[in-house]
RNA sequence: GGGGCGUUAGCUCAGCGGUAGAGCAGUUGGCUUUUAACCAAUUGGUCGAUGGUUCGAAUCCAUCACGCCCCA
């Protein structure tokens, strides 16, 4: 068996990336390809020697009340660059990461190469400018151009110049010409790096340590979710993407970092949705002498300043729903959420296991044999309760069956000091109280460990190493797990969740 | 996995059984402080793929691929 080189692979690419440029060859890309051939003729046509010294934005927020006479007395020279997405006439108009922005060239004033090269140029392409800022008759911030240089050809056409680019599938599999193209979609994106900086100083201002968990796991755990296996050769085992960083997290509370976080992916092998993405960002975070309450609270106060710092308002408006995040959010438990949004429900049914199996096949939820009272009422919020949930609201005093990681109830060890956090009928947060007995722990991940051998594949594993380090100690401590896509998708108004991604999961493409 | 909708020029879309269209982009010329710049001319297509029905299919039917939405 021969093996193939990094090199070889590169150039089999290589071709089979050249048979198929020139297979989708229309005359558009060969017109601008003999356009770069020719300058390559004269010179490199990628040169990589320009430096700008101003932005489109700074400029346009520096001379914002700065009038035409006295922008003509200061004579302002920049030297600015980006992508040339207009032609109007005499005016160019090109665009780098912060803004647009417009060159005026006077055929008249310029040298006759100058000319050539500019009418050169083809949308789309990169240039580099020099000139003096002025204002035009019409109050236009400037540029007028003294010299101007090609610094990259672009071979390909932008999408329509008015409508953008709206095709899902390719904003999705080509994001760089939805960024390009849409200004929406820039702003999105700016938007989601925003939100994490401000989560991430908020957790740091509250002293909280951010720290990195393995992503790879032996025993997947801290959820019930199917894992993406995968194969490690030098120690011939198998390993799974981690689902959660949950109980690295803790082991990390019983070392004694008493308040840690961490921002990253977590990857869960089920359907893709305009919710769901095989691999999501989530922030955990876990802290020492702290339970859900104060969790909670620590939740609306985050949201809160992040949505001020972001957004400039606690005020927000997700497809059509106003919600304020000035206004204290809602706490309700399970059982109460159901008795409320199910009308004649009644708190017998909600009592014994046989009454509730009935209540939820009167809603047509399918109910298994070996599912307890609180599985059966959690199927029962899943299919009647959830999706009214729009406003924020706490769901507390979820069962204990379905939390194998909270702690119990000091009133009722049926439930467990957890909640999720709802809006837009969607799950956000979902934080405890944490489970922190050890002879607990092992029991419920016994039970797990029997319903996985009774056939349910998101059922959780004996973690022994983990039953461990609660041996050791760990102190009452609160935790919580955040949504961040869903976060983003609630702050920019965003539909899918593939709308907040900037690579979402798709299928191959096949001609 | 099931149902619905979609796939036509580089982009945005119309056409829905009888010669494949528009706007923008492109090309050529004009004009040059414009604002989706404007004026004139002009190029551009395996109508997602494969079968079928028909004298004739972008259009009707079937299967498949990909996408979007809803449901599980």
């Amino acid at each position: 068996m021969t093996q193939t080189t990094p090199d070889q692979a590169n150039a089999q690419a290589n071709a089979e990336t050249t048979v198929l440029s020139v297979h989708e060859e229309n005359k558009l890309i060969a017109a601008r390809r003999d356009k770069l051939h020719a300058i390559q003729q004269k010179r490199n046509a990628f040169p990589n020697d320009f430096r700008r010294d101003a932005h489109a934005q700074d400029l346009h927020s520096e001379y914002a009340e700065t009038s035409r006479e006295d922008l003509e007395k200061i004579g302002r020279k920049v030297k600015v660059a980006g992508r040339l997405i207009r032609e109007r006439g005499p005016f160019l108009v090109i665009q780098d990461s912060t803004e647009a922005l417009q060159l005026y060239v006077n055929h008249k004033a310029l040298p006759a190469e100058m000319m050539e090269e500019i009418k050169f140029l083809d949308l789309g392409d990169i240039v580099g400018v020099h000139g003096e800022v002025f204002r035009t008759g019409k109050g236009e911030l400037t540029v007028n151009v003294e010299s101007l240089r090609l610094l990259t050809k672009a071979l390909r056409p932008l999408p329509d110049k008015w409508k953008g680019l709206s095709d899902t599938e390719v904003r999705y599999r080509q994001r760089y010409v939805d960024l390009i193209a849409n200004e929406a979609s820039r702003r999105t994106f700016m938007l989601r790096s925003q939100i994490i900086n401000s989560m991430r100083q908020y957790f740091q201002a509250q002293g909280f340590m951010e720290v990195e968990t393995p992503m790879m796991h032996v025993i997947p755990g801290g959820a019930s979710a199917k894992p993406f296996v995968t194969h490690h050769n030098a120690l011939d085992q198998a390993m799974y993407l981690r689902i959660a960083p949950e109980l690295y997290l803790k082991r990390l509370v019983v070392g004694g970092f008493e308040k840690v976080f961490e921002i990253n992916r977590n990857f869960r092998n089920e359907g893709l949705s305009t919710r769901h993405n095989p691999e999501f960002t989530m922030v955990e975070f876990y802290q020492a002498y702290a339970d859900y309450h104060d969790l909670m609270d620590f939740t609306e106060n985050m949201f809160r300043q992040i949505a001020t710092e972001v957004l400039g308002t606690t005020k927000i408006v997700y497809q059509g729903l106003e919600i304020d995040f000035a206004q204290p959010f809602t706490r309700l438990s399970v059982r109460d959420s159901i008795l409320r949004h199910c009308e004649g429900v009644k708190p017998e049914q909600l009592q014994t296991r046989d009454a509730a199996a009935e209540l939820a096949a009167s809603f047509g939820v399918k109910v298994e044999k070996s599912w307890g009272l609180g599985r059966i009422m959690m199927e029962i919020f899943d299919a009647k309760v959830e999706h009214h949930l729009l406003q924020p609201t706490f769901i507390t005093e979820y069962p204990t069956e379905i939390s194998p990681l909270a702690r119990r109830s000091d009133n009722n060890p049926d439930v467990t000091d957890r909640f999720e956090l709802m809006i837009g009928g969607r799950e956000l947060a979902n934080g405890f109280s944490e489970l922190n007995d050890a002879e607990d722990q092992a029991a419920r991940f016994h039970e797990q460990v029997a319903q996985k051998d009774a056939g349910d594949d998101e059922a959780m594993h004996f973690d022994a190493d983990y039953i461990t380090a609660l041996e050791y100690g760990l102190p009452p401590t609160a935790g919580e797990g955040i949504g961040v896509d869903r976060l983003v998708m609630l702050f920019t108004d965003a539909p899918s969740i593939k709308d907040v991604l900037l690579f979402p999961h798709m299928r191959p493409a096949r001609d």
